[in-house]
DNA sequence: GAGCCCAAACTTACCTTGTACGATAGGGCG
DNA sequence: CGCCCTATCGTACAAGGTAAGTTTGGGCTC
């Protein structure tokens, strides 16, 4: 029979789990997180789909990884901080830590959607709580506190929040007019966006600074656990 | 040609959006999210799987549609309440209405992803933020308080939040054998887990009250916001 | 060196799911 | 009676996950 294949392709890397999920983060880092079908993904790797499952059990199994990866990755670029953490100074190195976390999901944005998704906590992910943990002792918390803190944070300790409320869906053109035709149901949000809108005549309506509101929800959280750390 | 379908099925109740919609509801609650196929919902409703496109788009628009239910459910469950909202007693008020928005979410435990999947804000779901606006209104906020203050809540306004850490995970037997072989990788973590479990014999290992945990975080941030709302 | 084993990759095929397209049944109305 | 509009159904296809069996090539033993 014929040399399937053609003859002579080079010599590809072989494959393994490494190569796999760092493809998918590649994949869906370029084409979004719907593009990452085994398919794709194998295509990527020039090898054929049946052949990743030597390598990952399921598909889960990828995303599993890849959430591992991009763990992976804070916790190193979070590693090579290096501030004062003890007393009052906690908050300023968990603060650091939570906005160095936020800049790579900055860089994969469909990132948060997979690690919700998660059935259960990821090793790597349970190393970075942990280092949190190490800093908010290191602040005088009592255990209680921090466990309280965590959950208070929630996915903001990782970095990145799931917006319900983002008022620049919905207002694609002519704001203006629409706001109008709103006012009469929504008196209270109408308001609102049209005082911003006047306070910030760049912003095209609705627009919201996602960095500066991050940063907002996370000192009002911190503060608050600063203010209870001592009296714990 | 034989009559299809078996002669004299009883006269079906008519297929509707909404009926739709209440069937697809009742499936996730009862079979899990993902048991939500436009086939299986067509059987529940007696019908075949196309026949639903005749009062719905796509899947999306299904998915939409259920937000729109339990947004519905949630409105009109906290339209119900009538307290005042003036001055200090704002707090209160959005505390009621929150808690209110989250036994509904108790109630079907896979609408959150849901939600958080919409691609835009669905109208049902920005009544109730303006609502939510009119009340911190009330308690004296300026429109940019309120606005940093729901993107401070995120999904919590809702009534919700998306646990990244959730110690009840991995531990599932034998836990403390278990937090002995982690207890070198994880010294904080595992401290604090012992503590909180020699504190509360009764909780499982990584037990957590999700209820006290969500009013902890809840008025982690209103208190904050309501030390912000005069001097804003 | 011959035979064998096994890791790693491939081929085929099946099942589920969303949905495009067109047929059909029934009822009101000219 | 014929028309057409509404609601429903039947068929069919494409995409995706993955089970099962097959091939290939390198290294090890005898």
């Amino acid at each position: 029979m014929a040399t399937r294949n053609g003859p002579r392709t080079e010599p590809r890397t072989p494959l393994s789990r490494d190569r796999v999920l760092r493809a998918a983060v590649k994949l869906a880092d370029e084409s979004g997180i719907e593009s990452l079908t085994m398919r794709r993904l194998a295509e990527e790797l020039g090898a054929e789909a049946m052949s990743l499952y030597y390598h990952v059990a399921k598909k889960e199994d990828v995303l599993d990884g890849v959430v591992d990866v991009i763990a992976g990755e804070i916790n190193e670029a979070v590693g090579r901080i290096d501030v004062p953490s003890k007393g009052a100074a906690w908050k300023t190195a968990v603060r650091q830590r939570i906005l160095t976390a936020r800049q790579i999901f900055l860089r994969h944005p469909w990132a948060p959607r997979v690690f919700e998704t998660r059935a259960d906590v990821r090793p790597a992910v349970v190393r970075y709580f942990d280092a949190l943990i190490g800093l908010m002792r290191d602040g005088g918390f009592s255990n209680d506190l921090a466990h309280h803190a965590l959950h208070a944070l929630g996915s903001r300790a990782l970095g990145f929040t799931q917006e319900m409320f983002d008022p620049g869906d919905g207002a694609g053109d002519e704001s203006a007019a629409m706001l109008d035709a709103m006012a009469e149901q929504l008196p209270h949000l109408v308001g609102m966006l049209r005082e911003i809108a006047h306070d910030d005549p760049d912003s095209t309506l609705g627009w919201c600074d996602d960095q500066t509101e991050f940063e907002f929800g996370l000192d009002l959280i911190l503060d608050g656990l600063d203010r209870m750390r001592e009296t714990a």
